[in-house]
DNA sequence: TTGCTTACTTATCAATAAGTAAGTACTTTT
DNA sequence: AAAAGTACTTACTTATTGATAAGTAAGCAA
């Protein structure tokens, strides 16, 4: 809708991804957008409500790629998740579920529940990716396909997180070797270019 | 030393695993000890010098295990790194590194550095007792030891973060996951009743 | 006994946080 | 043309933050 109302989201969206959700202010954002503080109050009248925006544009930006690309396998669309996070590194930025889940106890039941639904969305995402690759047999890898999943966005979450700090190559190494695990035919070096 | 610096230093590592270190306060702490706020300034003039103290400490427990169990063999030892993790996901905490990582960019330099060795000091750990496992015939995997040691502490870590949010079950499905990767020979049903 | 340290308290600070009330300018609807 | 809605600004309030200054009581040391 409001142009504003965008800017503001993208806005939290960085911020929330660089320094977490309690870390940054109505002011931060002001600041950037130069617009007064209660202009973002008018658009969200309480910081939970900004907070449950990120998230929900999260998830839709995730489903509006699984409806755009349904006809492609679970192995090229775990590719492009995986491409995503790469970029993600590269940018020195975490994932939303990286920055926002340890700090899950200070937030309210509305965005909680919002947090959590886009936890399992993405969970329940890769593992209908993994079901498929298994199934062609472009991956092999043993257990519940959901067990799997939660390994696998485990390691994107984290790689991001620790190679912020221990440095860059981290996460290639790391997404390498759970690639391995999977019995993928593929690795990060083979990402550069793909597409959203 | 003082039985109240060692009080806040706990107090503090509790709340930071809780709410994270900006949404934490000095009153959080001073509320608890029923001292004021200014005694906290006492033993830790500036926030960050609180924060260092609670991931040296942090560090102090890691080397003082590695001590007291040198003669243990790798396997073993992943047993109790496991089991530890395992504590702090039944109590619903997650670790320092979970924690403390997504706020990284708010940390004044000394703190980062800080947090920067305790995530190099646990994956070397990981890293030496699964080379030892590997060579003595006690898991099997494919790779760089740093680089599985990596996966290791990522998946504990996310495990954390994660089952608070989608379901206390999420650890032991994880880490079972992991461990069958690792080619261990045991899985967390394995693990109760291990002490440190 | 004097001096110094330890471990605080009381009282207060400036800065910043989220949030609100009231007003203004522009646009759309009736 | 009048009314109503949209998108703000100005100008606050209230609460909390980390931090500091000044004082104090207890204990130890020469």
């Amino acid at each position: 809708m409001s142009a504003t109302r965008e800017h503001i989201i993208s806005l939290a969206d960085n911020l929330i991804r660089q320094k977490g959700f309690n870390a940054f202010s109505y002011s931060d954002v002001a600041a950037v957008l130069n617009i007064r503080n209660a202009a973002i109050h008018y658009h969200f009248p309480v910081k939970s409500l900004l907070g449950q925006a990120v998230i929900y544009e999260e998830l839709l930006r995730m489903e509006g790629y699984r409806y755009r690309n349904a006809g492609l396998c679970g192995d090229l669309q775990l590719r492009h998740l995986v491409e995503t996070f790469y970029q993600n590194s590269q940018r020195g930025a975490v994932c939303l579920m990286g920055a926002l889940t340890p700090e899950f106890a200070t937030f309210d039941e509305d965005m909680q529940s919002m947090l959590q639904k886009l936890c399992v969305a993405i969970r329940e995402w890769a593992a209908d990716c993994l079901e498929e690759a298994r199934a062609s047999g472009q991956m092999q890898f043993a257990g519940e396909a959901l067990d799997r999943a939660a390994l696998l966005v485990s390691t994107l979450l984290s790689s991001l997180l620790l190679s912020r700090i221990e440095g860059q190559d981290l996460f290639r190494r790391m997404v390498d070797q759970m690639l391995e695990d999977l019995g993928a035919g593929w690795r990060t070096e083979d990402l550069q270019g793909i597409k959203n």
